[in-house]
DNA sequence: ACATTTTGTTGTTTATAACAACAATTGCCA
DNA sequence: TGGCAATTGTTGTTATAAACAACAAAATGT
């Protein structure tokens, strides 16, 4: 039936001259948890990222439970400890996360008592965003964790490779 | 607070000693739109790779939104493809997608008569997937614009780079 | 002065992750 | 062999998230 040539064709400049690669139908144990063949999906780097993503997520998730952070909470938090009085538009555009978004993040925060919307002086439809004391104090702790996180990265990829993936990854955070 | 001095501190009190650049004081047009320091995420591989996949996956879906697939569809149609007959059990490990939540996704696919659901010969609790001439032929199209997709990643990151994001990411995809 | 834009907010729709519970079936094992 | 536990697909719930649309208040442009 299908008869679509397996597997991409890596573009343009070589023709890869794979053929015969038939999928491996386990016909052995009947058990069919044999480990399926993803060939066609590993050469796409949405799919390894999008695993990453989760993988990195789901750590940093477990190892920030005891202070009850999650990603989206930590990158505002550490943004407004680094633009103290920022509004909520710059910061929307800075994450990258919608402003309609964000106005629920602020109330969460805001109820923790982390993050407070002063008044802007210089524009009143606007609220300028700062750290509480309070906030502060927990961002320390919190930050310790994120560094305990990143350390479990470091072992699940290699200290280099984090860091060669840091500098790769880079081009995605400013577009 | 343990040590990390390779990455930066930068919490509350203010010193920033070994900053020389202020986050670039918007001196000129007073509006604060100036883009955020952001030195503490980049810093993050949790937060480059978010970014990059959320970037990847539009780009994905809007190269193939004349077909009308969205990645999680693609994922399941390529290894279906590459092992037919397999189980919704062993698909749902393959990729990583809850049992739940594959039954959704394969109810679209097959109402679009992309996937068969067959009897089992083996088990009669499970399922053996295959793709229809139908779903063979819609795929054949579906990746020649999956690699349209992957023409646009490389031409944001480079041809080079985005091998060696796929070797260094290779890691998450098995574990 | 008036029209337009920006900012924060509320709301809806859709996709996804993480669970829990269930019936039918299979495998285990005493 | 008969009964119990595990597996498979399914349904449902809860929580998070992205993408829009619409709105009032305030600012901006002309």
């Amino acid at each position: 039936m299908t008869n679509h040539d397996r597997l991409e064709t890596q573009s343009h400049p070589r023709p890869t001259r794979r053929r015969q690669r038939l999928p491996h139908n386990n016909s052995t144990t009947s058990k069919a948890s044999q480990l399926a063949d993803l060939d066609g999906l590993t050469a796409h780097l949405g799919y390894l990222i999008r695993r990453a993503q989760i993988w990195i997520f789901q750590d940093f998730i477990r190892t920030l439970a005891t202070v009850n952070i999650r990603p989206a909470q930590y990158s505002v938090l550490t943004v407004i400890d680094a633009n103290p009085g920022l509004t909520q538009m710059s910061l929307s555009k800075a994450l990258g996360i919608e402003r309609a978004r964000l106005v629920h993040l602020l109330d969460g925060l805001e109820a923790r008592r982390f993050v407070e919307r002063r008044p802007s002086a210089s524009d009143r439809r606007s609220h300028a965003l700062h750290l509480t004391a309070r906030g502060g104090t927990a961002l320390t702790a919190i930050k310790a964790l994120a560094q305990e996180h990143e350390q479990h990265l470091a072992e699940r990829v290699g200290r280099k490779n984090r860091q060669q993936l840091l500098r790769l990854l880079a081009v995605f955070a400013s577009g």
